[in-house]
DNA sequence: TTCTTACATGCCTTGACAAGTATATAGCCG
DNA sequence: CGGCTATATACTTGTCAAGGCATGTAAGAA
């Protein structure tokens, strides 16, 4: 672990393995195939994730397979918390304001 | 608008003003005080933010008084909710496990 | 008008990062 | 063992972004 959920998810292909990964692990080889990047690319967009906690491996023989470990998440999802009453109530207003203009 | 709010917010420094934004509007001047940061580098992170539809500006005399506009989060947290269901899950089995171990 | 305040923008340097190619490593198969 | 497969790492290059300093610009104050 060495950087933030939202710091490591900002690369576009990195949000892509794991949505990928949101079907059940994979191998890398798999994932290369779903991703015009080279295996290397790949690799290393998985190391980022894996140092920042957001997937997990194991090996079968030479193939390893990867998947989602959601944890990290979970702290992004804390960091909206604050926010996420501020958009309901813009969604309120709004709400209100149709209600005014086309009543019942 | 030009990029997504999680590569925006993938930066600390514009996280940070968001946070001291959900406070109620400020002035570039009241965020540079609480932001070991240059106000030209303020200003910019503002223009991000901006482009990105995460605040918005009017003006007061010479000064600018910037608040959040919530809505681009909540794409974000569109993004996260296929995710949600998944640590859930895992706080589930972590919570059966509990249960075995210390039943009742 | 001139000065000052509040902010934006331009330019420049530096560092980080992504991606490719080449190479190392490890497991399987014959 | 020798060769093949699957993945990781080293090295290099190009790009881009963050931050500082200097400067532009607009609005009040004198």
């Amino acid at each position: 672990m060495s950087a933030t959920a939202m710091e490591v998810l900002a690369e576009p292909s990195r949000r892509r393995i794991l949505d990928l990964l949101r079907g059940g692990e994979r191998s890398v080889g798999d994932l290369v195939g779903h991703m015009r990047l080279t295996q290397p690319a790949v690799s290393k967009h998985l190391r980022v994730l894996r140092d920042a906690g957001l997937v997990d491996v194991t090996a079968d023989a030479q193939r390893r397979l990867y998947r989602i470990r959601p944890e990290p998440l979970a702290e992004l999802d804390a960091w909206l918390e604050p926010y996420r009453k501020l958009w309901n109530e813009s969604l309120d207003r709004l709400e209100r304001h149709l209600d005014k203009r086309k009543p019942r």
